[in-house]
DNA sequence: GCATATTGTCTCTACCGCGAACAAACGAGC
DNA sequence: GCTCGTTTGTTCGCGGTAGAGACAATATGC
């Protein structure tokens, strides 16, 4: 259905139907680039003339291009259309409990330079300083690519988006830092913020090469913490207070195991990777102190241990892809997407886990289609978290006036 | 952050701003009347003629008519508009365990005569005849209420929108049971089905006389089952199998007692009526059989128990009152709504549960302002599952052409 | 060279909001 | 009763946009 209160309250002007078109035909010259004028006209069932028109003011604005010209069994050649990227770039940052990640990206999202990290600082205002320092030399190493459109960062934990602030992030320690604003007058550039559940979501839509791509699905990163991306109808879900998408902290059992947030039982205490090495050493490891060699082992050595034969970390893997299924039924039950996603180190052991996770997965599944939900992992070579943090740049370009 | 993917891929035709703009005018025409044109060009903050235009159109379709003229203080005086719902009406339907009740509205979900009920027949085929038989009768004895636009029917359980098939209805011991579309050619006349969570959300949505009311919320009905509706952007939440919204099957304990669905410790196994009177007998009331007076004991007698003195009756309810604020907890954190909607029996037990229920929340809640929740309790009086019931017919006319 | 096909542009028409002017209705004050 | 000011509702010319089709440019195949 519709919606039934109106939207946005903004009445049609004249202008309008060309704004609609205008963000149409400049979505499917990115989702479908390149594209000639006339392919453009037959995806969007109008007249070439009025193709023409929009693509010149596409033109005109810069934000398209015409490139080459493309190949035709007969008839006049089509030009082909871009969108225009070049000269520009996003800087995109990726927080994490231990290391900070930075990569550079085009207005698409693509890599531009390899992938570069420093230890996270616990401490916020020596980080944003260290942080800041960092973009910036990184700028200077690449003055070839471009002016810099903008900074996109990405946080494991609850973001504010007016006020650009960190609510709370228990992985890091943080609580009401104030770090977009900080940051952008370090910088002197545009900077967005965001949860990362909700950044890897939006990176997955806006990945996307094709428009009949799912536009109702949930994204769910497994790392330090749990966090969930939900989009429905092509919209990421946000919630009152930027906060909706919080089902790692939906229980599995109410008398569980303490959780970081506070609360007891919650997906993430069972799921998340220091969940994970706790129950291999079969204690709690977020219990100092731990001895050196405990601390180090990561969820990919766990992996590789798994893969030698430890039938310990087996287990403790298999655990976890049981915790991860029984916690996906309860997404799959409440918001009943038409696909999910999962990224984290944890997908580079899916091969062990798919069965398990299923099995649980149908086990608390209302109906057999909810239970056969098709799941996608995206490995971490993919940098879902930071593409996610890039498309905060630039998607906004393409989402519409009132956000540009 | 507005829809990334343009959200129709349709694009805007000459017509697209005056659809727009009929469809805002006729939705303030609703919500505001009685309201006079000029009054109605300032809302929509455009030029009389405009909406002197839109307004002929719709009095014209007969959407609308001209009453009254208007009061004014100087000046030419005001002729007020109206949506037109003379000589029509809605038949609402609410299906339960064990009495099936009816009202007739217009088309603004107005009440037009008293309620009448009959026991639910619980096999399929000798129902729809039984409820067939039903709406005549009612329909021939309030000739004089115009003619009947729909028949709005609200479902204890999953429904799949396409089909008109109830997919699942535990309570009912119905599944994929073929309802709509029989039903609609026993009576001649349109018939929409919903889930009942979803209905009373949409009722909620739909009785907002303010445009300013929330648009982003949760109706959580309790009783035999646990509904839950979810509204986002002024939209109801489907989901790829309209079955989105099933946190009464979200676990509080994935260790914890049985649930008619087969899975176990779902919040509905904690909060629904039959949940609490077992917990006042001690006894799981679905193990057959059970003396009758223990049958036939509601939870609106164990209410007036609690209030009599019963301490076994009080506790019963605060245990509810606790599992309730626990599992909004994870529709709170997972949705993050601005406002929270509670009906069912229970709620005339408000003034006992509340700090019960608000208290718990607040120790799921991941942060204090989503543990301030506004919960708001719709007293069964106000018939929210038959309003509900109502608004599925009434509702779509509003909502757009594609559906109307 | 010519027919055919395809792309991209151009022109004319229809639709609809924009802005302003205007008629109608009404009260206040003379 | 008359005029003035105010408010409502209508009308008219203007401008922006899509719709439909003609047309030039460009390429292939015979």
């Amino acid at each position: 259905m519709r919606p039934t209160q109106p939207r946005h309250l903004r009445v049609a002007t004249r202008g309008t139907t060309r704004e609609i078109n205008r963000r149409i035909a400049l979505n499917l010259i990115r989702t479908n680039q390149p594209i000639s004028r006339a392919d453009l006209a037959r995806l969007m069932e109008t007249r070439r003339g009025a193709v023409t028109l929009l693509v010149n003011e596409l033109i005109h604005d810069g934000v398209v291009f015409e490139g080459a010209t493309g190949e035709a069994k007969r008839g006049r050649k089509p030009t082909f259309l871009y969108i225009d990227s070049r000269k520009r770039c996003v800087v995109a940052v990726d927080i994490r409990p231990t290391r900070t990640f930075i990569m550079v990206t085009d207005l698409m999202g693509h890599q531009l330079a390899s992938v570069t990290s420093f230890p996270t600082e616990r401490d916020p205002k020596r980080f944003i300083a260290a942080l800041a320092k960092r973009v910036k030399s990184v700028l200077v190493e690449h003055k070839d690519l471009g002016r810099c459109q903008g900074v996109g960062v990405v946080v494991p934990g609850m973001v504010e988006s007016e006020a650009g602030r960190v609510l709370l992030a228990p992985n890091l320690g943080w609580r009401n830092v104030d770090l977009r604003d900080p940051l952008a007058s370090a910088l002197g550039l545009p900077v967005q913020i965001e949860n990362s559940g909700k950044a890897c979501a939006l990176a997955q839509l806006w990945a996307t090469r094709d428009a009949r791509a799912p536009t109702n699905f949930v994204y769910i990163t497994v790392s330090d913490g749990l966090g969930v991306g939900i989009v429905l109808g092509g919209e990421i879900v946000r919630g009152q207070h930027n906060i909706a998408g919080e089902f790692g902290h939906v229980p599995l059992n109410v008398d569980g195991p303490r959780c970081g947030c506070g609360a007891t039982g919650c997906w993430e205490a069972y799921v998340s990777n220091l969940a994970t090495l706790s129950r291999y050493f079969g204690r709690d490891l977020r219990d100092r102190p731990v001895s050196a060699d405990v601390a180090a082992l990561t969820v990919d050595d766990l992996i590789a241990r798994a893969r030698g034969g430890d039938a310990k970390a087996l287990a403790a893997l298999l655990s976890t892809a049981r915790y991860l299924g029984l916690g996906l039924g309860s997404v799959v039950n409440a918001i009943d997407p038409s696909h999910v996603y999962i990224g984290g180190e944890i997908t580079a052991a899916w091969d062990l886990m798919e069965a398990t996770v299923r099995t649980a997965l149908a086990e608390r599944a209302l109906t057999p289609s909810a239970g056969a939900t098709p799941i996608t992992v995206v490995p971490p070579e993919h940098y879902p978290r930071l593409r996610g943090a890039a498309a905060l740049v630039a998607a906004p370009s393409f989402a519409g006036e009132g956000v540009a």
